[in-house]
DNA sequence: ACCTGAACACCGTTCAAGT
DNA sequence: ACCTGAACACCGTTCAAGT
């Protein structure tokens, strides 16, 4: 009670902002699973009762949590070629999504776009349409992006660590290549970085540009020989 | 008590087969979030603590969810190309996913791939390789392909039922020309088909083929030129 | 050896009582 | 009018007591 009136004397006032902030910063300290009503409300000193003030609830929690992450995205850069300038605002994207790990999933999960979400989608969709890009294939383009406009893709493989005894990681190593052999090897062509068992020791990086400009590339090509959806 | 006899003498004993199987009807029915510990066992008609002999815990009743789908994907068809084969194989994935519509969001919650996971995967690299990949490309279009592996893609406009009223349906699509003229665009050019206000009206399955081909002829045209991460 | 009820440590959110 | 503690209806999981 006394730490409660030092706190409120202290601090800013609540508003709907500061808890967002707060949200993302706990997200990232502690991860998303430790962001609860509870536990955000004790971060910032308050009652769990005091958030309902903000956010309606939790849903509403994690779109603005969202919004920050989006809000973070680079504006489109001007004067140059559509493919360059979606390439330089994609992996802008990738950035900041980076910074918060825990925001492709939040986004996954959200049932309906926020405002903030379909202001960047438009302007992306704004920028092929500038490239000269018809609107059907325009619209087959951004299915084809999928989530890979945020930045980031599903990791097949998630990056486990390897354990410390050499021996065991040894023992593991066979095992892999024992049961699936095809996945030791492409797992062991890339495994001259360390990092973990498997699909690490690539460089994710590269292999999200690699994809990217694949489809990039795909599309200039369709573009040049005018697709449309009703000629294939 | 006697309901919990009856059922006892009723029901075949509880296995982690039947428990798996009692998961995935349960998240069918009524979603993948009223699939309790304590649901699912009221479901069978035991007590919740008697799941536990079967599964470790919830993380692995989920795996073992995510086994029982994949498991319904089918074997690859022999004789023929690399390309209709792996485009058969994920189109049957992606038949297998639309069946149980909670599994997309469950994969890619995993942390780690499970047995099953890793023999449907291992057994698709080995598609390329047997198609004359190597294995440096094998590898950088398995993270290309991504989640698409699987037969989904995250929809970036989930589809949100219009609303009865056609008036309060003209000002919604106002609203969002004025706001989003791109989305509203693209969206329109496709809304033909009825359905929702933004990405549906399109054809899911079609947009989906789009970009697997696109994908597809993409490898392959690397794979001809003899492409190598070092030659990049 | 097996089964299970009670309990623990959490949730998000409602609601009524207090100021 | 505003704030907030208690309560409600849930969780997953532990544990000890019962058979």
């Amino acid at each position: 009670m006394a730490q409660q009136q030092m706190n409120g004397a202290r601090r800013a006032p609540l508003n709907r902002d500061r808890v967002l902030r707060a949200a993302v910063e706990l997200a990232d300290h502690t991860g998303v699973d430790s962001v609860s009503m509870r536990n955000l409300a004790q971060e910032l000193g308050v009652v769990p009762m005091a958030l309902y003030k903000h956010v309606a609830n939790k849903e509403e929690l994690f779109d603005g949590m969202v919004d920050i992450v989006v809000g973070e995205i680079d504006p489109p850069v001007g004067g140059t070629e559509w493919k360059p300038a979606i390439r330089q605002r994609i992996l802008s994207a990738r950035r900041a999504l980076l910074r918060h790990p825990w925001a492709s999933r939040v986004i996954e999960s959200r049932p309906r776009p926020t405002l903030v979400v379909l202001d960047y989608l438009n302007s992306v969709v704004g920028m092929f349409r500038a490239g000269g890009f018809s609107v059907d294939l325009t619209h087959h383009v951004m299915h084809a992006l999928g989530s890979r406009v945020w930045g980031f893709t599903q990791d097949l493989f998630p990056a486990s660590p390897l354990p410390a005894d050499p021996q065991l990681q040894a023992a593991m190593f066979r095992e892999l290549a024992g049961r699936y052999p095809h996945i030791a090897e492409i797992t062991m062509s890339a495994a001259h970085d360390e990092g973990s068992v498997v699909g690490q020791g690539c460089d994710d990086q590269s292999e999200f540009e690699f994809a990217l400009d694949l489809l990039l590339d795909g599309f200039d090509t369709l573009h040049r020989q005018g697709w449309t959806s009703r000629s294939n």
